[in-house]
RNA sequence: CGGAGUGUAGCGCAGCUUGGUAGCGCAUCUGCUUUGGGAGCAGAGGGUCGGGGGUUCGAAUCCCUCCACUCCGACCA
């Protein structure tokens, strides 16, 4: 491609409502421009980089065994009723009508087709396994969408969804597409881990999560030190501190406060050490529980796991915070004195909580503090249950090894999803026996335009975007100095242009009249082409052209005819 | 949805307090010069000052209203 004839929309400032990396450069390298909140159009540039995107994962899902289909971004309400998703997946679901009045929505995801399109297509286990996917566009009307294409309304997803008859084919088809993903994202040339998830909202049981290392990561991460044991903070399980509780040594002493709202008062204050000290939640109750609230109790220093508290049977659903108003009443004092002491509700404490001795915590008297207190001894121990996101340092659940927390961007999911779906629109086919059974599926995504801006996130610096070269919108630069007058800088350009594109490679000549030297090459690596090679008339005199890559500190000469060897060697076409 | 803020040329911004015929830098166009790290000179074009309403002789500026966008929050003891 010649620059001369391409959109080359590079931006010398970073526009003032771009707030991370990879959305600014995005912007500043002419790959995207913004349409409205959440809604992005694609330049030529940035085309160029979601297709080779596209094109990797497509390749792998073929090599997986799964076909390729395209389904409808606009779908019938009637399929999401039948599912009971209508209901259930609230204003994130973007309803429009059709000129009848019709009830349609615009797919942030496509279980419902896919199981609708099974169930009319297939008919016999022979059939099976079978796994279906799509690379299209999706909307899902984000409460606040940002960070560009990292978090737009409409965006691209690769999904795929997989039938069976029972668990074990299941598992494998999950086993073969675990390696799938590892595959795209080693071709993507990405720092990446997968890591066990919560299955969240979709439903269903095993799930993996594939996240990008970035700091700007909008999920924790928890990993070992040792072993490849890798999860999503909100699954990962905090394990019971090893060793007895340890005996008490103070009297329980309750401590006028009256200053003291918060952990750090307490610390700051009263002296007392922050894993001394213990948060008391009040949370609506489930119906199961006889009591309208339950108040869940974590360390000063540790955090409520919302996903964890949730999944307890007297926890209503979803988490939801009992405002000071509603329990007040029921406990006979506010946010800041509360605590498991002489406590009129159910209590479930955190683990950790369960090996703390001489404690301090709400006297459950308003401006009250109980220091010095001991289970058993004070007050009966509670029910125990993980409630809380393990933090840097705790040891691995697998027992190996211990945790340490990075942030990732996650690029990629798949889960077993079971007969949800296929139950709900009785997607079966007949089995050896003649028998109707119910399949069983699973589902597999990536955020196809959310990799473009991870991939960003991971490899930049004070220049601009370095693209790995396999999603490159080019491979290489061709910087030809003072093109358009000299003679000689031109015939060259051309010469090796012909050469690498005959070759099969992403060549882009830098062929633009009157556009100065500075220009061109900050143009070239704000825009992150891994390789350039400049042509001008110095160098012709020498014999030589210029060769630098994008990561390089230094450039090199590199003799005119053994450029194109050079490059032929080191890059793939 | 709650809170904060911003809307002035393609981009980045000033002007608003104290009302008086809209400005700067970059970008764009023309010409000449320049060409190895975001060139120089000369000239030119480009604006419903987010929309509507009001106050006023006069509104980018003051008031009302609507809209759009951005940020923070929706974990708090």
């Amino acid at each position: 491609m010649r620059a001369s004839q391409y959109l080359i929309a590079t931006l010398k400032e970073t526009p003032s409502d771009a707030e991370v990396i990879s959305h600014q450069l995005m912007l500043r390298a002419g790959m995207i421009r913004k349409l409205a909140s959440g809604l992005y159009t694609w330049l030529p540039m940035g085309l160029k980089t979601l297709r080779k995107v596209e094109k990797i994962v497509r390749d792998e899902m073929n090599k997986s065994g799964a076909q390729e289909v395209l389904m409808p971004a606009i779908q019938p309400a009637e399929l999401w009723q039948e599912s009971g998703r209508w209901e259930q997946y609230g204003p994130e679901l973007l309803r429009v009508n059709d000129r009848h009045s019709r009830e349609f929505c615009v797919g942030p995801t496509h279980e419902e087709v896919i199981t609708d399109m099974v169930r009319n297509e297939l008919q016999s286990y022979k059939q099976l396994p079978v796994n279906f996917y799509q690379i299209q566009t999706k909307f899902r009307d984000e409460i606040r969408p940002r960070f560009g294409v990292m978090r737009s309304r409409e965006f691209i997803m690769k999904d795929a969804y997989s039938f069976h008859i029972g668990k074990e084919s299941l598992q494998e088809t999950y086993d073969v597409m675990h390696q799938t993903y590892v595959n795209i994202f080693d071709r993507l040339g990405l720092d990446y881990r997968p890591v066990q998830a919560d299955s969240g909202s979709i439903g269903g049981d095993a799930s993996h999560e594939f996240h990008v290392l970035a700091e700007s990561g909008e999920d924790d991460i928890a990993f070992s030190d040792t072993s490849d044991y890798a999860a999503n903070i909100e699954l990962a399980e905090a394990l019971t501190p090893a060793g007895e509780l340890a005996a008490p040594t103070q009297e329980m002493t309750l401590v006028d406060t009256p200053d003291a709202k918060t952990i750090a008062d307490l610390v700051e204050k009263y002296n007392q050490p922050i894993e001394k000290t213990i948060k008391t939640l009040i949370v609506q109750a489930s119906e199961e529980c006889e009591a309208d609230f339950v108040a869940l109790i974590v360390r000063g220093d540790h955090e409520l796991n919302e996903i964890k508290a949730e999944k307890l049977p007297q926890v209503a659903e979803p988490l939801t915070m009992a405002s000071e108003d509603d329990f007040r009443d029921v406990i006979g004092a506010g946010a800041g004195s509360l605590g498991p002491v002489n406590l009129n509700i159910p209590c479930i404490i955190d683990r950790a909580v369960s090996k703390s001795s001489d404690f301090g915590a709400g006297a459950n008297i308003d401006g009250k503090h109980y220091f010095g207190v001991n289970w058993g001894r004070d007050v009966e121990m509670p029910e125990v249950a993980d409630l809380r996101n393990v933090v840097e340092g705790d040891p691995s659940p697998d027992g190996q090894g211990k945790l340490v927390i990075k942030r990732g961007i996650e690029v990629g999911h798949i889960f077993q999803l079971g007969q949800k779906y296929s139950e709900a629109l009785n997607a079966t086919v007949l089995d050896e026996n003649g028998k109707s059974v119910v399949m069983d599926m699973g589902c597999y995504g990536i955020g196809v335009t959310r990799v473009v801006a991870a991939a960003i996130e991971q490899n930049n610096d004070d220049r601009g975007i370095i693209w790995p070269e396999s999603i490159a919108p080019f491979t290489v630069a061709i910087v030809a100095l003072k093109y358009e007058k000299s003679e000689e800088v031109r015939t060259e350009a051309e010469r090796l242009y012909e050469e690498l594109t005959a070759a099969g490679y992403d060549v882009l000549l830098d062929d633009r009249a009157k556009v100065s030297p500075g220009v061109k090459f900050a143009d070239m690596e704000l825009i992150g082409i891994p390789h350039r090679v400049v042509i001008s008339d110095r160098g012709i005199k020498a014999g030589t052209v210029e060769y630098k890559g994008r990561r390089d500190e230094d450039k090199q000469e590199v003799a005119l005819d053994q450029i194109a060897d050079l490059l032929k060697q080191n890059v793939k076409a």
